[in-house]
DNA sequence: GTTCATGCAGTTTTT
DNA sequence: CTGCATGAAC
């Protein structure tokens, strides 16, 4: 994995304990410095930070240079986009810090304590202040699969899954929650713009949340968006606001582009004057609206203070060629609004980005394998390049090929390792040992005994519910006789789970011995299927603690797929392949962009309002931007409608994307592949026949 | 009450 | 292709 370059680590250390400062060009220090004069105090700041300009280690510069000049390193809260982006800034910032530790011992072991995402901080805190609030400290977290979870039991429950009409589906229900949350808009103008279809069901939908919140209070569950939500009404008690915000002097926010309402309204009451706070982002990198993401926040941020925050832009940067920038800012360039920017570059190249005509899908796949071992035989890593992609499904085809002639490879985005039936099984039980009262968590741990059914384990829960000593209500429950045998096995399990018998992560084995037989019967796949869990107690080991775990692994889940053999090891090589939004804040060398077609990109389910039809526009820019040295942009002509049997040929003409019209054809070398065959032109009904490796295999037999 | 077979509908991006 | 609801058989 390549992150944005890190002057740091090549430069040794020298005798100036500044002399990190003089690494940086003016605007970046004028965003380290900003504030730091004797005698001026740190109003707001926003640094407009352009692709490849340098913006992670401006941050982690700024971090070390507050902690050099006299900060507390605990009290600076550093709020990220991911978990992986917390821990390199900290990084960074630390090891700058130990440079300029020489004779300062108070430096010298310097930790972030506070750097993570919105998500975890406020976990963090919540648990902290969890008496303060009424909040039980133990409380568990739901990720979206178990919130969906909860939210149709509580359909169910109210009665409002059989009214006859298509009631929305539990994942839209959630999604509609969340948008309500997260932009702190009233249902009704979140249906409105939003869910439309979903117009008629707002009583309903207002008569469920208020019973999903109610259920998630007497449970002791929270969910992702109540991490948010929580910590902001917190904030909004004045005392608890100033507790709060008293414990940090500095607030640092990366990605400020892609915070939502809630989140801004955090920052804004912990530090309503502003002081100590910067934010940094990029408003032509905003590609987060749908989850409640609002460009607003960035564009609008300097006139919320009198007097208005700092502006700092960085238009230099650092990462790609000059024609690789001058055909990103000419997509961007049909933007409407932003902070006007033009990023240049002095990394000259006579190399311009490739637009690259194949047939369909299947020459897609054979172009990117076909280049991709061209550019490692000219002696460019797999993992220094990637292939990048609208949708997760896109990448389907490629993979196949990718497995069919071993080439290893990761993906990232898409499908979930923690989404796996058995890895949920086995969190379900941690969960559900850890909160007795996390009704989905211990109404998928009954069913997974042969002869316990939805309607045993509600009775079991309903009793466990009313009373304080859990093991008790579980002895003294009825289960049908065919449930009988498991039944007693799994009292075993939970007496000796609940005194603690077993110290963590040692536990872990004792509920994997007990799932062993489960599993066997539930699954076909069962060895497969074990292989997972093997590498989650793996995991679990990493960790000191069964709330940590659960806490850690629900907010920050491994974000990577490979096929069944599970990630490569770390010193092996092997191609990324990940969705634009997983991409965010990476650089490869070379980078590839599949489906550049209308309906690809813009996704033809996010062309419904001209905003959205603009971030699909900022979603390409990001991916062009992710390239140093070479980009090549694919544009299938038709793709074979799927769902037909056999050979069929039903087939769609798509356009090339939108936001590349012909006026910007000269930003870009045109190239049909496979070039031959392009000659011919020859119309066929048919995806071409595989090649089959024969004669290497006859040769291959006597050797 | 549980489990299994059948049919129908939906289908992006993620902390 | 998968998830979800429904109804029949155990």
């Amino acid at each position: 994995m390549q992150t944005e370059a890190d002057p740091v680590l090549d430069t040794p250390s020298e005798a100036d304990p500044r002399a990190y400062l003089a690494r940086l060009n003016p605007e970046q220090r004028a965003a380290v410095e900003h504030g730091m004069a004797s005698g001026e105090t740190a109003g707001p700041l926003l640094v407009i930070a352009g692709a490849g300009s340098g913006k992670t280690n401006v941050l982690a510069h700024r971090v070390a240079h507050l902690v050099a000049e006299g900060a507390d390193p605990a009290s600076i809260l550093l709020l990220t986009f991911s978990r992986r982006a917390a821990e390199e800034m900290a990084r960074r910032a630390e090891r700058i810090v130990r440079q300029v530790a020489v004779g300062r011992p108070r430096l010298a072991g310097a930790k972030l304590a506070w750097a993570g995402t919105f998500h975890s901080i406020g976990a963090r805190l919540l648990r902290d202040y969890a008496p303060r609030i009424g909040l039980n400290p133990a409380f568990t977290i739901h990720d979206r699969e178990d919130a969906a979870d909860l939210l149709n039991l509580v359909r169910h429950e109210l009665g409002l899954a059989d009214t006859g009409k298509r009631f929305p589906r539990k994942h839209t229900c959630l999604a509609i929650y969340s948008a309500a949350v997260n932009t702190l808009a009233p249902l009704g103008d979140v249906l409105q713009k939003r869910y439309p279809w979903c117009l008629d069901f707002e009583d309903d939908l207002k008569r469920l949340f208020r019973a999903y919140v109610e259920a998630k209070q007497v449970q002791h569950v929270l969910d992702y968006d109540d991490l948010l939500l929580y910590w902001a009404q917190m904030a909004q008690v004045p005392a608890l606001a100033r507790e709060i915000g008293a414990r940090f002097d500095h607030i640092l926010v990366d990605e400020y582009q892609d915070t939502n309402a809630l989140q801004a309204s955090i920052v804004r009451a912990l530090k309503p004057d502003g002081q100590g706070v910067t934010v940094v982002g990029d408003d032509a990198q905003s590609i987060y609206a749908f989850r409640g993401a609002t460009v607003r926040n960035i564009l609008d941020f300097p006139k919320q203070f009198t007097p208005p925050a700092r502006i700092v832009t960085l238009e230099r940067n650092y990462r790609s060629t000059q024609p690789i920038l001058a055909a990103a800012n000419g997509v961007i360039g049909g933007a409407t609004e932003g902070y006007g920017k033009s990023l240049w570059s002095e990394r000259e190249s006579a190399e311009r980005p490739q637009l690259v005509s194949v047939r369909d899908e299947t020459d897609q796949a054979a172009f990117v394998v076909a280049e991709v071992l061209a550019r490692r035989e000219a002696g460019i890593a797999l993992k220094a390049q990637a292939v990048l992609f609208r949708t997760s499904h896109h990448s389907a085809t490629l993979e196949i090929e990718l497995t069919r002639r071993n080439i290893p490879f990761v993906k990232f985005g898409g499908l979930k390792f923690l989404e796996a039936a058995h890895v949920k099984d086995m969190l379900a039980v941690l969960r559900w040992i850890e909160n007795p009262r996390d009704r989905v968590a211990g109404f998928r741990v009954l069913q997974l005994m042969p002869g316990i059914g939805p309607k045993t384990a509600a009775l079991v829960l309903d009793q466990v519910a009313a009373v304080q000593d859990v093991v008790m209500a579980l002895r003294e429950s009825r289960v049908p006789a065919a449930a009988a045998l498991a039944w007693q096995d799994f009292l075993g399990l939970v007496e000796a789970l609940h005194q603690r018998e077993l110290p963590w992560p040692s536990e872990f084995g004792t509920i994997e011995a007990w799932y062993a037989p489960h599993l066997e019967r539930l699954y076909d796949d069962a060895a497969v299927r074990q292989g997972d869990i093997t590498q989650l107690a793996q995991i679990a080991r990493t960790y000191p603690s069964r709330q940590r775990f659960l806490t850690e692994l629900t907010l920050d889940p491994p974000d990577a797929t490979s096929d069944e053999a599970g990630v490569p090891l770390r010193d092996e090589d092997y191609l990324i392949l990940s969705t634009i939004h997983s991409a965010k804040g990476q650089e490869w060398a070379a980078v590839t962009l599949l489906n550049a077609v209308d309906g690809c990109i813009p996704s033809d389910m996010a062309t419904g309002s001209p905003q959205e039809i603009e971030e699909e526009r900022r979603l390409l820019y990001v991916a062009m931007t992710r390239a140093k040295d070479h980009l090549q942009i694919v544009v299938p002509q038709r793709f074979y409608v799927t769902q037909q049997t056999g050979y069929g040929d039903r087939h769609v003409y798509a356009g090339r994307t939108r936001f590349i019209p012909a006026g910007m054809a000269n930003l870009f070398e045109t190239r049909v592949w496979p070039e031959a065959v392009a000659a011919q032109a020859a119309p066929r009904s048919a995806p071409p026949p595989e090649v089959v490796e024969v004669l290497s295999k006859m040769k291959a037999m006597w050797s």
